[in-house]
DNA sequence: TTGACATCGTTGCACGTGCAACGATATTGA
DNA sequence: TCAATATCGTTGCACGTGCAACGATGTCAA
């Protein structure tokens, strides 16, 4: 029997394509406007609807390896966006918080993510929601 | 006015979390089983394909920049699954052509690979159609 | 109390990647 | 014809990442 394989409809692929393309897109942009990495960006977004937090929740929520976590951790405390205080019931809890210089960059970055969410809505036309249920789908199933 | 934002709920977000999960457990598989890189993967599902092809070619095509065509390639042909020959109409051409050695392993690969997007299809029940017309409508776009 | 074990965050290391530069070859235009 | 320019594939390099190991701290049971 001959062999039919059409990587372009492969759905592994399409994904994989999709997705790099849309991060490199993003990451881009904040990258240019506020010298910010993925792992970063995600760290402030966490920290903005958590309030102080540990390393090893961000991990958990946030699909990033604590290695990652903590590389980031340490160039935003660089940065002065962030603060890292040891949690003084447990010594082995490091507690990462916004600073006002960080909090406020994140407002202003914000604005951008939601626009560019829009901008991929508008591509998407009806067919977000059916993207969003989707991806809901799988991450519950995992 | 309050900042809201909620990552989880962030396209952007989402698309990479469901993509990376997604590549690596299906990276895992072939990797575990045959010894090959994503890369590697995709090269030669493009080769089966598309017969004898230039590194520039797959490189347009598959969304790999042309060093990761060409490392992949190069690790393909130490391990006997391609032949790189230069073209004779432009020398500046390399044709890549699977060996039937190559052949063999990609049609051992093809029944794993749409035995994972079948089960991926499954998780996603009848969304499975919804996700590749949102992610084609992403890819016309673009 | 204390020893074994678990958990947290950091770090060393190997590896893959993106990007730019390079040599080689082709093409183009004067 | 030949110099300027473009294209192709490879490679050097800097960098980010995943993974395992580690020290520090906490937990638990004997």
């Amino acid at each position: 029997m001959k062999q039919e394989f059409d990587l372009d409809s492969f759905l592994p692929y399409q994904l994989s394509v999709a997705s790099s393309r849309v991060s490199r897109a993003f990451a881009e942009r904040y990258r240019r406007d506020f010298g910010l990495s993925i792992p970063e960006w995600r760290v402030l977004a966490h920290l903005v609807q958590a309030g102080a937090v540990s390393v090893r929740e961000i991990h958990a929520r946030v699909d990033l390896d604590k290695s990652r976590v903590s590389r980031a951790a340490a160039r935003l405390e660089a940065a002065g966006h962030i603060s890292k205080t040891p949690d003084p019931q447990d010594g082995r809890l490091v507690k990462l918080a916004l600073t006002d210089r960080g909090r406020a960059l994140v407002e202003q970055i914000i604005p951008v993510a939601l626009q560019y969410q829009a901008e991929l809505e508008a591509r998407l036309g009806n067919e977000a929601n059916s993207l969003r249920r989707a991806l809901a789908r799988l991450e519950e199933t995992t």
